[in-house]
DNA sequence: TATGCTATGCTTAGTAA
DNA sequence: ATTACTAAGCATAGCAT
């Protein structure tokens, strides 16, 4: 049902390979710019796709270039380079914020659903239900699905009968 | 008692750090390792470390250097130019961040609609509903039963199973 | 300081819509 | 195709050694 043990070898399924790669390339992304902040080491990474015209890098093109430059000991341009890398920085810090908006958002919406269905399921969510509860609702909630239906009817027809 | 929420920020305490920077980095390798094999993408990542005197490279010095060179020769002109362009840019955050609107609109219907839902659950009736209401609230019961369903079929098979 | 353990949070495979 | 969801597997923080 769920997911299996990875198995280490290439996909051969194109739309589950480029599914893939596409949550593990936001994943290693995300790994490299943890590692990056929680140690402030000078990270890269570089994946070439067969699925974006342009390769992936990360942090960006500019800081690629000068992890690049200090790995084959050309230091002399890198205060430059990071002086000019303000817009990339800026770039990252509005990505990274939005990105916690986002989620932030995510959160305070799901406490206020639990928060409703709590209420109004006397205090339980349907983890909390046992089988007996579970069948109940499900019924109650099947009625209400018979309800709605009738009510579109009714609504159609008035709709069509030019009420 | 055990691991805590990560807080992305840096890690003052130096042995700490180190700590926390051996494991990621090897964690990170994994992760450019297990892409690069899954998906059959060039792949490499560069990580410079005040703990190391040389830096760490995967998957080895030659092939990053051949990566570098596929990188360089692929666009040199082209990638800064785009990074230094603003307007593009600016449309990138501009098509995320109504993406994310949209999308949060949605939510927000949901959320709606599940206190719709449980209002006509405690009696209110769905007679001041309109059809759109009405089409939404159905889906969200829907979408509910098969929660419930999902919820029964696992409790089902814990009690088969003897849980 | 490094290594091993383990509970917990995080990632992501499989699935459904 | 993409998005969303769930739960299994995985990574790793805090401790112990």
């Amino acid at each position: 049902m769920t997911r299996t043990k990875v198995n280490l070898a290439y996909i051969a399924n194109d739309s589950e390979r480029k599914s893939t790669f596409k949550r593990r390339k936001k994943g290693l992304m995300k790994k490299a710019e943890e590692l990056s902040i929680l140690c402030a080491v000078d990270t890269c990474a570089i994946i070439f796709s067969p699925y974006d015209p342009e390769p992936d890098v990360w942090p960006s093109p500019l800081e690629v270039q000068r992890v690049i430059a200090k790995l084959r000991n050309m230091s002399p341009l890198e205060q430059n380079r990071r002086m000019m890398d303000q817009k990339d920085f800026i770039r990252q810090q509005l990505t990274r914020l939005s990105e916690q908006m986002a989620k932030q958002q995510r959160e305070i919406r799901h406490k206020e659903m639990t928060n409703v269905m709590f209420e109004c399921l006397k205090g339980k969510g349907f983890e909390y239900l046992n089988m007996s509860d579970l069948n109940d609702l499900n019924n109650l909630l099947s009625q209400n699905i018979r309800a709605i239906e009738r009510r579109i009817k009714l609504l159609e027809k008035r709709h069509n009968g030019g009420d």
